[in-house]
DNA sequence: TATATTTGTATCGTGTACGATATAAACGGA
DNA sequence: TCCGTTTATATCGTACACGATACAAATATA
């Protein structure tokens, strides 16, 4: 009696389980770094939105990123509690929450630029060249526009 | 006065952004078969190891997950408690618990194995050739394995 | 063979994710 | 203008993740 296999089925022939591993196991990584600034990784992702688009609504800051509001929310009252963001009710609109960078929220954007390299730094040690990881990136970004 | 810039910190340059919203968003399209078999995302990454490998421990799943016990502990007792898998210590070594599933698990592998096509179904509308996810599913594997 | 160390799970606290729902402000006709 | 609908957040409940810690069983070692 031959045994049973389902090799759709088989851990290596996933496309799930791989993506939702790698993305735990980089995300620590990051982790020693985010420490020192006393942030978590999606609370980095938010200030990233921040950084480079400037002041926006919560609802902007979760198409940037792919959250919801119901995520968001929470989160950015962290954020605020540590003194790093602004949460303030639109004039125009008074449904709308403005988030803005705090003074101490703009000068962190200093020590986070080091970050990026030094994540590369990490990888280059993993026989992993630039080239590979930046084809990689493309079909991560390409993927995410389809979904 | 030049504004300043800082590309390294944008959106599009950052390897973490798109692997944890790609991840994200991945789920979401598992998201409606699992429903029907009335199971979430991790518990059925932890079906794919037993349904594969037999009965194992904790640690075992854990290992080839890349989860850790405080993370599978709650999870296996809900899966317990779903009548889909039992939990016995082992008698050669009592610190050891021996993860196996039950009829109900076993039987389950057969509405399951219908899922990895009907994903593969639903990334063809997305302009995605199955080539392109294999290229991209054995970086993620070769990544998985440096970290 | 006592004792120190390691191993396998489990518990606890904090912080996401996210579906479902709530709520108030804004908007769009009739 | 009144009212139904849409929009922007927020709340709630459930389920992960994971660092720190606890604890008992197994093992190693003096």
């Amino acid at each position: 009696m031959k045994k049973e296999e389902t090799p759709s089925l088989f851990l290596e022939n996933q496309l799930c389980f791989p993506l939702y591993a790698t993305s735990r196991l980089i995300t620590k990584v990051y982790t020693p770094y985010l420490n020192e600034l006393d942030i978590t990784y999606p609370q980095y992702l938010v200030l990233l939105a921040l950084w480079q688009y400037n002041e926006q609504s919560v609802t902007e800051i979760g198409q940037r990123l792919y959250l919801e509001t119901n995520t968001l929310t929470p989160l950015l009252k962290r954020l605020e509690a540590k003194g790093l963001i602004r949460r303030t009710r639109s004039k125009s609109d008074e449904r709308t929450v403005v988030v803005s960078l705090t003074k101490a929220g703009k000068s962190m954007k200093d020590k986070a630029k080091e970050i990026p390299q030094k994540i590369i730094d990490s990888f280059s040690h993993a026989s992993m060249s630039e080239e590979e990881l930046i084809t990689f990136q493309k079909t991560l970004f390409s993927l995410l526009k389809t979904l």
